[in-house]
RNA sequence: GGCCGAGUAGUUCAGUUGGUUAGAACGCUAGCCUGUCACGCUAGAGGUCGAGGGUUCGAGCCCCUUCUCGGUCGCCA
């Protein structure tokens, strides 16, 4: 057993002087501090030890050696005379009788030091991700992502959910984001997709009498990427419960959450069970987002009726125009010229402002629009000296997601607003079941369309009737959200074949269409399906979290860039002329415009 | 695909109004150093300033084109 240790780098401490030890390890650094005299710091997945070289022939092997080479040493351990308390380790050294060199690193120049690795060029550290890892800051994450991936397995048996894999090979689907494609060989023409969710074969094994399955999820989207979305793939904590409600699936992640967040988050845990449950509308209105931010203080206002009449382009009639005040705000007026900018940025929409000075009178920005009503304004936004005062205005969604957006970078921006160090879970609930298609102008299906609308056939059947506007109905849908993020997607499902009919009827689409669109779902329920619900939290995100990092590669462990490239792997790359001949495909050169 | 930002030594960055030989830190190489632990000291090597074109007596810096990376919007039922 040439390579086998009697310890790890993390092992030894002072009750083990004297021993004969072997460690193994890279050399993660060298500090020569005399002729013939060097310490040596062996790292290895658990920790460093220092060794010390104080021999000409051993000398010799170490000045041989770049850093970062592997090594298996041989010594006995020793008090050191001058100790270490910083380190675990840092009472003893090893004292070696032998160096043997395992895996010698070629390079004497490494593309990164490793134990800075996370302050290098990202695509640098994507190319030699091997070596990014092997810094403990970032192999920490790692770590983690397992420990949390374990608890959550653990606690949904516990919770008598089934572990089912499905199929990662199946077909396209028609709705949703675009698909991989995989070319079918033994079918000329025909390809297999990856999933975007194992949506459709969840509700079948309900179908089938499996009672709770849950499932860690690989989904497969061709979309682009986002700091909290990686392109390509992700995993989903996926599940469903038979014969459930939206209560049975919110007390099952209220169970399971808050003690893996409680054990492994880089915060406190602030949210208790039940958490809060905000309606869609709610949440829009009150904090410009489907996807609030609770750890802010901050709540939108309405001032559309009290800037009636005021000459400003953008409080024309019709307009909504929202306000966020903050209280005793010394932001200078750089920083909020850079905060309006920035929020310009990610809304696409101008925000204004105005200050209400040490008099309680209006300065700055807008402020001479409003002069004329400054006591019924002050009144109504309860506005006192000191305070900075948001605007936004504009057709409404735009006039509230801005003042979302602008809510997020005050509370981060301003002291006292916002306590980042916890976290804020709550439920947004009653998303409406349709909407107007941008460009079609005609009613289409918000999300979901497998979701049951609230009220059941009874609504769809006043709305078919003409006696109720499509566009008040809301889906059994859920989502759950924590620091703004959003954590996972769920709903109660549509699990009747007649609801379902009258439910793509209002999108105009048959019963032909629900037919072919979703045979296998279609059918099944066909055959006595018991209601369902189910959630699927993004596991990515939720370790994302609980580390604390802002950018979700930092928890993935061989992540792709921005543009979905494997730049370790080469990935995607070209193939021979052979396969695409077996998989009758020809490339077509793209035509340059 | 749109918008914004970045690209200078192995790495992270600085580089003034366009002006001599493009700098620093870390890393690397050599020498010194027997208690360091971000070891220290001395010396040294290391540059297609992303690429191409233009303006100019002169471009890292100004202009145009292009590539790459990141952020953001679109997109993500």
């Amino acid at each position: 057993m040439m390579q086998s240790r009697t310890h790890t780098c993390n092992d030894l401490r002072i009750e083990h002087v004297g021993a004969s030890v072997t460690l193994v390890g890279w050399m993660e650094n060298v500090r020569e501090v005399g002729s013939n005299f060097a310490f040596v710091v062996l790292r290895d997945f658990y920790g460093t030890t220092q060794i010390v070289v104080e021999s000409e022939e051993l000398m010799k092997i170490v000045k041989s050696l770049n850093k970062e080479s592997t090594i298996r040493v041989e010594g006995t351990v020793r008090e050191r005379s001058s100790k270490n308390a910083k380190l675990a380790t840092g009472e003893i050294e090893v004292v070696p009788s032998s160096i043997e060199v395992l895996g010698r690193c070629r390079y004497n120049e490494l593309p990164f030091e490793i134990n800075r690795s996370r302050d290098a060029d990202e695509t640098q550290r994507l190319k030699y991700r091997y070596l990014d890892l092997r810094n403990p800051a970032v192999k920490n994450n790692i770590i983690l992502r397992c420990n949390v991936v374990a608890a959550l397995r653990s606690a949904m048996l516990a919770h008598d959910f089934l572990e089912i894999t499905t199929p990662i090979l199946t077909a396209s689907s028609p709705e949703g984001a675009r698909d991989y494609l995989v070319p079918a060989r033994k079918h000329p023409g025909k390809f297999y997709a990856l999933p975007q969710a194992p949506q459709q074969f969840k509700q079948l094994l309900m179908t089938s009498g499996f009672d709770r399955y849950f499932q860690i999820a690989p989904c497969f989207r061709d979309e682009d990427a986002r700091g909290d979305r990686s392109p390509g793939e992700f995993y989903q904590l996926d599940m469903e419960m038979a014969f459930a409600a939206q209560d049975d699936v919110f007390s099952i992640i209220e169970d399971v959450f808050p003690p893996i967040f409680a054990k492994y988050g880089a915060y406190n845990v602030a949210s208790t069970a039940p958490f809060r449950r905000i309606p869609f509308n709610e949440a829009l209105e009150t904090y410009g987002s489907d996807k609030p931010d609770l750890r802010i203080d901050l709540v939108l206002q309405d001032m559309t009726k009290l800037v009636e009449g005021v000459d400003f382009a953008p409080f024309a009639a019709g307009n909504t125009v929202k306000a966020i005040v903050v209280k005793d705000c010394d932001l200078a007026r750089k920083a909020v010229d850079k905060l309006c900018a920035d929020v310009e940025v990610q809304s696409g929409q101008k925000p204004y402002w105005f200050k209400v000075d040490e008099n309680g009178e209006f300065a700055g920005g807008i402020a001479k629009f409003l002069a004329d009503r400054k006591e019924a304004v002050t009144a109504a936004l309860g506005l006192t000296p000191g305070c900075f005062v948001g605007v936004t205005a504009g057709a409404r969604l735009a006039a509230l997601k801005t003042a979302g957006v602008m809510r997020k970078m005050l509370g981060a921006a301003v002291p006292g607003h916002m306590d980042k160090e916890r976290y804020e879970f709550c439920w947004v609930v009653d998303f409406p079941m349709y909407e107007l298609g941008e460009e079609s102008g005609e009613l289409e299906f918000c999300h979901n369309p497998f979701s049951m609308p609230g009220g059941g056939e009874a609504t769809l059947d006043k709305a078919l009737a003409g006696e109720l506007d499509p566009l008040t109905i809301t889906a059994q849908q859920y989502d759950l959200v924590c620091n703004g993020v959003e954590l996972s997607s769920g709903a109660v499902r549509n699990h009747d074949p007649d609801i379902m009919i009258k439910a793509f009827k209002l999108v105009r689409l048959g019963e032909d269409d629900v037919k072919s669109k979703f045979p296998a779902m279609y059918n099944a329920f066909c055959y006595g399906a018991p209601p369902h619900a189910g959630i699927a939290p993004g596991v990515d995100r939720m370790v994302m979290l609980l580390a604390g990092e802002d950018s979700i590669r930092e928890i993935i462990p061989f992540p792709m860039n921005k543009n979905a490239q494997d730049i370790l792997m080469g990935a995607p790359s070209e193939v021979e002329q052979k396969q695409l001949d077996e998989l009758h495909i020809a490339i077509v050169s793209e035509e340059k415009e």
